[in-house]
DNA sequence: CTCCGCACTGTATGCGCATACACTCACTCA
DNA sequence: TGAGTGAGTGTATGCGCATACAGTGCGGAG
């Protein structure tokens, strides 16, 4: 195991011309059969694997696609473990409310997981960056060096960084506002998909006031789902300004503490509509806490889809948006723009779903239908 | 943005030469600061991203450490999507049982959330893969030759692509049975995680008959945990061939499946352990449904400390493993090795915790402690 | 004033592979 | 029988960068 081999040492092995080696790999049936089978057998023998770095500089082309988060649960930051301390198990009597949520961050897990299978199926290696406190310009510098393509959550670097790079790659946004720049793009349709349940909260359930959690203001996804409440609140005659809004941070702990302060002010409102879902649990948290029942008391609504709010009692009515698809989307897009470059600029809008459960039904309404049934309503915002 | 600018490019914009533009970027204190500056002012005027391909190629190392996991749940697979319908919103009436869930890999969600902060916090780029239904080797083979260092679940590709990549790039095994091989490994403490489990089981609870219900027959982790169930009982004077073992295979659905035979089958048992969180969750639904009081009737424990074991009602019982640091003391080894070649083989043992909560000791036993409360007990097994 | 050393920069080369192009042989067909 | 053909292989070169080595110019010491 002294030196790593490569294309000369097979070809040497095998009694043929490096060129030869290349094919095998690159183009098997431009080689004769048992020309192949002896070049075979040399990498074999001698544990031949193709060096991506040689490949990349010759074909210009490295294979690799990118996919580039900022992280938001920093959390998770862990100082340095040496790792060198031997293995007992340590026994914890775990009360109910201790710890925090481990993984907040799944909607990165979810479209990660999304493109790693795409990005994979369409022939490519997939390059993930997870943005820590340091500086994201490196970071994404860094990749852009190493990939064919680049997508990353939009908002996620500064539009100068974003300049540089894609003087060399093409990007693709994730979950941006669309278009006013000559990036690709793929996004959910937030502003729809919160419209569509405001409006079914309002006019199918009544809610004249229905009290807003917003999320993290800066981020585009919020501001849509915003904008596809108000949409609703004009249609149904109401006013948008005359009503409540309070500012989370997509949190669950945040949820439970705008719910604090919100009943700490009054009587509990007929509807709060959280602008995720980790709100809205935090939140339904403390209303069960303060024997609020949901949903008669109040109504609730998250956004997202995650997989706890399907777990939770009551289930929580939400709208669901397609994180793997949406990593599935960014991959196909990347590759399609590599295909052709001067096309025109790509965006993609991926639908929504709308789930009705109980925290915002009451159960027997939602044990009413078999299996999935489908309305007709199709929101759109104006 | 006719050519990706190259170090030449560069070199002849800035009035330098190419070696100068290359320090510029990898020792930049060797230039003065003013030429310094000029590099720097025509990298951002012309758009230069260095090629890690070349660079790469010259200095024969890639700077990217991999990361591979088989899929174990293919649920998520998915047909081609052409993404180029509209968008809409569908609405849903949710049922309560409705869908499988979603996301049943987060254990890999973990180890590699782990890994990638620890491999940027080392200075590499993290590379991921996860082997679809096609052939491992290939995959496996191909991010062997983009990286530096190979860390790869154990048991997920055959031992004879293993000792191929391994002339090439170090290699970490995750989560394997250690050492009969001459690769490095991290795991966690399977055996003595569920030791101590059942012994607690066993000895404070006074359940002498539990039932077990193992994972995938193949698999390290399932072996090392049923061991470590086995010598517990063996210290307890138990015979572990006079009891029933069911097989499942870490999956949700078939801890429903496993419950509904155990109850068809009988009087429901004292105690139920599981070889993971899911399948005991399953198990816990269908007990639930059928009447059967969690912990009164049947105790119920897990083992993997996954979030929605944190959510359940009751609570479950479970070992928790680190995941996450499994993840980081994958990249860990690999930077040590990386570092000396030569030393012995590194083997990782990382220490888990016992989480009892109310599946296993009704709710006032778990109140009673004020926060963390830690126990002496640390099982070793024989 | 000369020589030396230091700080900085330029020149030349190789990293391992893909590929355009040239070449060698059968082999076919006229 | 000769030219033509195509399958298969070899030769030569460049991809973009890092770096060993060789300058270059300057100030201070002798």
């Amino acid at each position: 195991m002294n030196k790593t081999a490569t294309v000369y040492d097979v070809a040497a092995h095998a009694g043929v011309s490096i060129a030869t080696v290349s094919r095998v790999f690159r183009r098997p049936d431009d080689v004769r059969a048992i020309t192949r089978e002896h070049v075979l057998a040399s990498v074999l023998a001698l544990g031949y694997v193709p060096s991506a770095s040689a490949r990349g500089l010759a074909a210009r082309r490295t294979g690799v696609l990118g996919l580039y988060f900022p992280d938001f649960d920093v959390v998770d930051s862990v100082d340095d473990d040496d790792f060198s301390s031997s293995a007992t198990v340590e026994v914890v009597v775990d009360i109910p409310d201790s710890g925090a949520v481990r993984r907040p961050n799944l909607y990165f897990d979810e479209v990660l997981s999304g493109s790693e299978q795409q990005a994979w199926r369409d022939g490519f290696t997939l390059m993930v960056g997870v943005g820590r406190g340091s500086n994201p310009a490196e970071m994404v510098g860094d990749i852009a060096g190493r990939v064919d393509g680049l997508a990353l959550l939009a908002g996620s670097v500064s539009n100068d960084v974003l300049e540089h790079v894609s003087r060399r790659i093409p990007i693709v946004l994730i979950a941006g506002a669309h278009g006013d720049d000559n990036y690709d793009h793929v996004a959910v349709a937030n502003a729809e998909g919160m419209h569509a349940l405001a409006r079914h909260v309002i006019e199918d359930l009544g809610v004249r006031d229905p009290v807003y959690v917003s999320g993290p203001q800066d981020t585009p996804d919020d501001r849509e789902r915003y904008e596809g409440f108000r949409a609703a609140l004009i249609e149904g005659g109401i006013d948008p300004d005359a009503l409540p809004v309070f500012h989370g941070d997509f949190s669950r702990q945040r949820g439970r503490e705008i719910a604090a302060e919100i009943l700490a002010a009054g009587p509990p409102p007929r509807a709060l509509m959280c602008s995720n879902d980790q709100t809205a649990l935090g939140a339904m948290e403390v209303l069960a806490a303060r024997g609020i029942r949901v949903p008669e008391d109040t109504i609730v609504t998250g956004f997202d889809g995650i997989e706890e709010g399907r777990m939770s009692t009551p289930r929580l009515t939400t709208v669901q948006q397609p994180m793997a698809r949406l990593g599935r989307a960014a991959m196909w897009v990347m590759r399609t723009r590599l295909e052709d470059r001067t096309r025109p600029t790509i965006t993609l809008r991926l639908p929504v779903k709308l789930l009705l459960r109980e925290s915002s039904e009451g159960s027997s309404a939602a044990n009413s239908g078999a299996g999935h049934a489908r309305f007709a309503g199709a929101g759109t915002v104006p």
